[in-house]
DNA sequence: TTGTATGCGTTATCAT
DNA sequence: ATGATAACGCATACAA
């Protein structure tokens, strides 16, 4: 069904039907109200190509998100971004990059600026740094520009949508899996692995999970759980992981962290026969999961996340649908024997 | 860049560039490399609002797959195709379903031939009946009908894709479970549940992975395996089932099909305390999973396996892209702790 | 072999 | 308040 069709129907013409359609200049009361109910009949929708055609926008998306090396764990949503932005380009959707330094506040001061500068259609944020992330939705807002956030949320942000996990099921499921490995019993230790000064809240979601069901599931007598902190800004941080776990010589090790890979080697060096889960599947786990040394890591599929994060200002920009505000997407659970499907990316 | 703006750099006219894009009509060599070069150069990208505008077709696709009943397990990748003809609708991509009855050759024959009279543009098929879907693989080739398989795969079917799951890492991957959840030791039962003639090949893989997997993880000493088959054409087959579970009195169960739920009823029902692993997340064992009854399900996204036959037609037959040739889905962990969020569809 | 004209459905601008 | 019309980029039929 078209506008033209639609115009004959009513007896008026292209003009009167495009001005109800969009609600400007001025219509008859009579006359609106024909088209309207004819419109209502046959459902009408318009057709996606010619509007395409004749507004010809484009629309650039600012990502703001965490430098990072080959491997490490944001090279996986800002990837997601990137697949996004190719499949989503012939839309005339564009993607803009500005990177920072997650442990340092300056650098994601200068590039939130930035950023502002560019004057994008579009924001998504990734606020590591959570106070200085809050103060910048802020500024979003009063310029109207619409953001969304990936990766932990922020409450009452005034973002579009949420795309991220839920950090303390995330350690409930953790430790459920730990103390299975372990048979219900033994020594378990969470090693918090940190190079900042706790600017985010994921951590701790998670160990508070994990330690909430523990304490639920019974058999107390039989666990013990204990903690560590690790800094990664002292020197030898690694020798000091190492003595600990020699120490403690725990029967399962919970890294609330996709840093899980340290203990991995540590514990491969050493052949300790602790069990060991934790989060996110990167590049550097890989090896440690395939040879079984990493029992099970907790994956929040971040490159769908930061491709359903492109495709949702897509949605909101281009074709004005609605977007739904929150998704918090499966915890994976990845082993030795289904790592492979997961590599090759979804 | 446009093909006007090409014909212009090449002091042609749009005619001329659009019969070396489409390899229609006679060019001269060098009008024509020198557009091939231009076009290279620029790395023109036609624009698909213009193209969709003008070419503005519409595609049927047929879904030949089981029918079923609400919460059933083809009830899912049914919805999966439905979501994506919800969400493609606006291209012109439409489906029509033909439902078959999977333990009747019959039924599955007549439906096939009332599909190819609807003379499809492209067919999506679950082969759950192997002999017959491999007849009618032969049929959609001479009709030069583009089809894609799901569920379960037909080596050589000369389908533009299958997307499906790997069925022996599907077993190996229980084995690992449950094997885990009995402390790596005790006598497990693998629970077959058929109503037919054994038409397809997913139960017989999976059942050889997980004994794979048992042999060669090391204490064979400690675990024992057995297998039953249950046939549900049988009056009285749960009471049969019941009084094995009684009998046997399993430390891990294992069934390899969406099933499991059968078996979970009756583990409720006398308080047994085993092991369970099964397959799929049908709303069937959406209780037993909740409740712990079912330690694991593994499941195989039938949803997006759905969604993405249909949208991988999109692809092929609106924009010409190649699509990948076999989609093996994850294969999903899914336990109490993180149900929720497969529940909530992906 | 090459060039030109028309139309797809929508939007936006210009007259009336 | 309403109608007519040009333009978006592409495909195609037709003219030269």
């Amino acid at each position: 069904m078209t506008i033209k069709e639609i115009a004959r129907r009513a007896n008026v013409s292209l003009g009167t039907v495009d001005r109800v359609i969009h609600n400007r200049g001025k219509v008859s009361k009579e006359k609106k109200e024909k088209i309207l109910k004819i419109m209502e009949e046959v459902d009408y929708k318009p057709n996606i190509y010619a509007r395409g055609l004749v507004l010809n926008k484009s629309y650039t998306i600012a990502a703001l998100m965490p430098e990072f090396e080959v491997g490490e764990y944001w090279e996986v949503p800002s990837r997601g971004v990137g697949n996004a932005a190719n499949s989503l380009s012939q839309f005339g959707i564009k993607v803009k990059y500005f990177y920072f330094d997650q442990n340092n506040i300056d650098s994601f001061i200068k590039q939130s600026n930035k950023l502002i500068e560019s004057k994008p259609d579009g924001v998504i944020l990734a606020p590591v740094i959570n106070f200085e992330a809050v103060k910048f939705c802020g500024k979003l807002r009063k310029l109207d520009i619409p953001f969304s956030i990936i990766d932990s949320n922020i409450e009452n942000s005034g973002a579009i949508c949420f795309i991220g996990q839920d950090s303390i099921q995330s350690g409930r499921l953790a430790a459920k899996l730990l103390s299975t490995s372990t048979k219900g019993r033994g020594k378990l230790l969470i090693v918090s692995i940190k190079n900042n000064e706790n600017h985010n809240k994921t951590l701790q979601k998670r160990i508070e999970g994990f330690n909430d069901y523990l304490l639920e599931s019974s058999n107390l007598d039989d666990i013990h759980v204990e903690e560590v902190i690790i800094n990664q800004r002292e020197t030898n941080w690694k020798n000091s992981l190492e003595t600990i776990l020699k120490k403690k010589h725990p029967d399962g090790v919970y890294v609330p962290s996709s840093k899980v890979h340290f203990v991995a080697e540590i514990i491969k060096k050493n052949m300790f026969e602790s069990k060991l889960v934790g989060n996110d599947l990167i590049k550097n786990n890989y090896y440690y999961i395939e040879s079984g040394i990493i029992d099970y890591v907790i994956g929040q599929r971040p490159e769908t996340q930061g491709y359903l994060a492109l495709e949702n200002f897509y949605k909101y920009l281009v074709t004005n649908q609605k977007v739904r505000s929150i998704h918090n997407l499966p915890l994976d659970i990845i082993t030795k024997e289904n790592l492979i499907f997961y590599k090759t990316n979804f």
